[in-house]
DNA sequence: AAAATTTGACCACAC
DNA sequence: TGTGTGGTCAAATTT
């Protein structure tokens, strides 16, 4: 508790200095993430502090020289706050309270924590980014060191960012090339707001760069415009397929902090897919990840279910290719939701039925959100699903909980799931003779155990 | 200079 | 009819 206090404290005087900053500078941007920059300094300096106090446990753990110990931890440091990009104070804002408290008893043991980074380290004999993009998660070491992977992210987010890694590196030549987008400005739009999320007392240095305003999937998005939306508070990004002759849209919706928490695909690109890698862009793109998990809400269902009017509703994907032990997998941290993003996919009644059988729902639900939903119902003990949570008055949403993985789905496209729900309807009602063609025995069945 | 993004305005729809 | 929201346009701005 005394670290969050700490912390606070940081907040309030990083405040004040860019307060002061933006005083002389007249708000120049460029000056003020230089003073960012500084607050960084300045909180990797307490944190030394803390990780000197902490010194002596690490060492209990790890049982190594202190010099040595101290060597790594401050390199961890380094890593860590050097890349915590600008506005930042998001990541201690209150935002992370969530986290924090969730998190709170795990602070309690944050020697542990770093104990199981350092001993993660110190068995695989990496450094800490090697660690980072090449841990798998297996274990709650690796979800650990899932944790700090985002804390990279801004040094080299095309490299090392989770949301990078998933994208098709290497993939087969798209009908468009890859967006240089990837590695640009949106990365610190969504890197920011998610470490503000993802971080806790002891991760208040992680940056999760969870979400992006555009997700690697292959094609081309213009952005054509973007809207502050009330419930819930945040913007929502619209985006159109640049491929010519191609009107598939998304949605991006994005939270107040610009954590983007779900993506709503409407219509069907007009044009190929990326063809599928099956080794290098797998491997790079995203195994570290973990399976993927692919499912099929559509409006049809959407719709029944608004006429349910259930409080709550949790299902299970049901339409997926992973693996037996992918779902296993996946069904054991299947109410795992914390700041999942979503990515829905909606049929625009486009004439494509045969394609549309295949029509992907994926959620990607970053292990690191699983991990930190983990230990928090962990300490709550409970499974319940704040997220289902329906204010009155609003249309209810269709949630379904599932850990995410990587893999690759039926249409050749590379997708992790990371969340899944109902949002509000749909405007752009489902032709039920196309919708049948969506909705396969499993989803038939799933649907009408809803009933 | 071109392409991409941002952002205010506009329109349609629902309540 | 007025208001709020969702979606889109397009000029301005940024990269």
């Amino acid at each position: 508790m005394a670290e969050s206090e700490s912390l606070e404290a940081l907040e309030v005087q990083n405040n004040e200095q860019k307060r002061q900053g933006n005083e002389q500078n007249d708000g120049n941007l460029v000056e003020e993430e230089e003073l960012e920059g500084d607050y960084n300094d300045d909180e990797e300096e307490d944190e030394e502090e803390e990780e000197e106090s902490q010194l002596s446990e690490l060492q209990q753990h790890a049982e190594l020289p202190s010099s040595q110990m101290e060597e790594e931890v401050r390199e961890e440091q380094v890593k860590t706050l050097t890349v915590v990009p600008s506005s930042s104070t998001a990541i201690l804002s209150k935002e992370n309270d969530q986290y924090a408290d969730d998190l709170a008893g795990l602070k309690g043991n944050s020697a542990l924590e770093t104990h199981v980074e350092a001993e993660f380290k110190d068995q695989v004999g990496l450094s800490h980014q090697e660690v980072l993009v090449s841990v798998t998660p297996q274990s709650s070491k690796a979800q650990t060191q899932n944790q700090l992977q985002p804390s990279v992210c801004p040094t080299s987010l095309s490299e090392l960012s989770p949301t990078s890694v998933t994208q098709p590196i290497s993939s087969a030549p798209s009908p468009t090339p890859p967006e240089k987008r990837l590695s640009s400005p949106e990365v610190k739009n969504v890197c920011i707001p998610e470490a503000g999320h993802q971080s806790s007392a002891k991760l208040k240095t992680l940056n999760v760069p969870v979400a992006r305003t555009s997700i690697p999937d292959g094609y081309n998005w213009r952005k054509y415009g973007q809207k502050q939306v009330k419930s819930p508070k945040g913007s929502r990004s619209y985006y159109k397929c640049t491929y010519s002759d191609c009107f598939a849209k998304k949605i991006e919706c994005s939270d107040h902090s610009g954590h983007v928490i779900e993506i709503v695909n409407k219509g069907m690109h007009s044009h190929d897919p990326p063809r599928k890698n099956n080794s290098t862009g797998e491997s790079r793109g995203g195994l570290s990840v973990g399976p993927i998990l692919q499912t099929t809400v559509n409006e049809h269902t959407v719709r029944m279910l608004k006429d349910s009017e259930p409080a709550t509703l949790s299902i299970e994907p049901v339409q997926e290719t992973p693996t037996i032990s992918e779902r296993k997998r996946q069904s054991s941290s299947s109410s795992d939701e914390n700041k999942e993003t979503q990515i829905k996919e909606e049929d625009v009644s486009e004439p494509e039925p045969k394609r549309r059988q295949a029509i992907p729902l994926i959620w990607q639900c970053w292990r690191f959100n699983v991990f930190c939903s983990f230990l928090t119902r962990l300490k709550k003990g409970n499974l319940e699903c704040p997220k289902a949570v329906l204010k009155p008055g609003k249309k209810p949403k269709f949630v379904v909980h599932a850990a995410g993985d990587v893999g690759i789905s039926g249409d050749g496209y590379r997708w992790r799931k990371y969340g899944q729900k109902m949002v509000k309807g749909n405007p752009h009602p489902r032709n039920p003779t196309q919708m049948a063609s969506l909705i396969d025995m499993d989803d038939s069945a799933v649907i009408a155990s809803l009933f």
